[in-house]
DNA sequence: AGGACTTTGAGAACAATTGCACAAGCGCGG
DNA sequence: CCGCGCTTGTGCAATTGTTCTCAAAGTCCT
């Protein structure tokens, strides 16, 4: 029973950060941690830890900090990590490929436990223990595995029809790799990530910093994340 | 010459999908877009994008719209994307063994030089027509080529390790896809895209749909991108 | 038991971003 | 040459997110 409580999106998008702080700060069998260490291993400052973290409730003991095992409990109740999420990939070209391989899915909740594929060629074909599927098979693997979460790895023009018929099946979170705009039914959950964008962003940076270059170029100050 | 003006960071953020938004629109031979169309294009409100482009300049005209290949020219000039950018990857694993071959770079923009990697079992191998270098050439190779912008796909352990390398090596720009927190001096910037987090994200707002199944499910209303 | 010290949690100020609404500007047809 | 319809560009209000600050609440030491 995940709080009611209405959760900002940033926040939501910081909760990760902390259960991954939270995770290798447990491995090293540590008790409790600060606000200010949690912020210090998640990349982001303490103010913020504190204030996402009293959305989810107080868990917080003051003058000590927060009890690691615990919040982790929380913080993964909260985020539905506490069962395997079965995942379904479309497309299995190169980077579908690589995404089946991933061994960061399996550590952090979620398993890939079918493939699908357009090309006829590539049906049948074995990607560690799985084989892939066709395109059509795709309502039948999703209603017998149970699945929730599909992630579109196809090229952009096939990702819209690939969306549509991953929600028929009955996919209601789907995660996008297709350099294209997909829309869905209202009720389904859509994240993009697009890999030329990000560099395209960097590159927007990149650029300005080459005409005015006023002598920096000393790595003393750190200055993690972020852009700029 | 890019504008001097300062450009909203989630304004930098949304210029890539408008740039490819339009590359579509001139394949197709459309002189003129409406902030209406290229919103739904880029999957964003009209106006927001009639916002955004007006912080690099008063191009679009009254009545009419926005030249698409004018404008084009404009985005690309403030991203830098007139000319191509030389790219490292560091790490060729699953995932950077997928970015080498991935083809969506090349037309967007960047264009792979160079591979490297730690292992010596892999330094020698070639993927498609380059080469894996040693992590120790590093300077070497990014001195030749004159990299500016280094992509980390190496496991979480070593990613601080190489993101410090590359500093010295004198890339400025850094795409982390390491699950890891990486420090870099002032002066770099760094964007990280974290493919479980993405999952986890979504697995946050699907626990939430699950509770109160409200009768949903029917597929007429179409919300477009973002999630919840 | 009491005081010093630490750290949380929350309220308030501040900053960034979004979305609305509409005047200003442009092309076109009469 | 003027008026009409369309679409941009922007001031403003509302929302969302971040940072600051500090009282409250706990631990630890004596």
């Amino acid at each position: 029973m995940p709080s009611a409580r209405r959760i900002p999106e940033a926040t939501v998008a910081r909760l990760p950060l902390y259960y991954r702080a939270l995770l290798e700060t447990a491995d090293q069998h540590v008790g409790t941690v600060s606000s200010e260490r949690l912020a210090a291993l998640a990349g982001v400052n303490a103010a913020k830890v504190r204030k996402d973290l009293s959305y989810l409730g107080s868990y917080g003991t003051r003058g000590v900090g927060y009890d690691v095992e615990f919040l982790l409990h929380q913080i993964s109740r909260e985020l539905g990590l506490t069962h395997d999420w079965p995942v379904v990939i479309v497309g299995i070209g190169n980077l579908g490929h690589a995404l089946a391989n991933y061994r960061g899915f399996g550590a952090r909740g979620f398993q890939i436990v079918a493939l699908v594929d357009a090309d006829p060629a590539k049906v049948g074909t074995r990607i560690g223990d799985l084989s892939v599927a066709a395109l059509d098979d795709l309502p039948r693997v999703v209603a017998d595995c149970g699945i929730a979460i599909g992630i579109i790895a196809t090229p952009a023009g096939a990702a819209q029809e690939v969306a549509d018929r991953l929600v028929d099946a009955g996919v209601t979170s789907i995660l996008n790799f297709a350099p294209a705009v997909v829309s869905v039914p209202s009720g389904v959950s859509l994240r993009k990530v697009d890999l030329a964008i990000e560099l395209q962003i960097l590159s927007f940076y990149q650029q300005r910093k080459l005409p005015g270059l006023d002598g920096q170029r000393g790595d003393v100050p750190r200055a993690a994340e972020g852009v700029g």
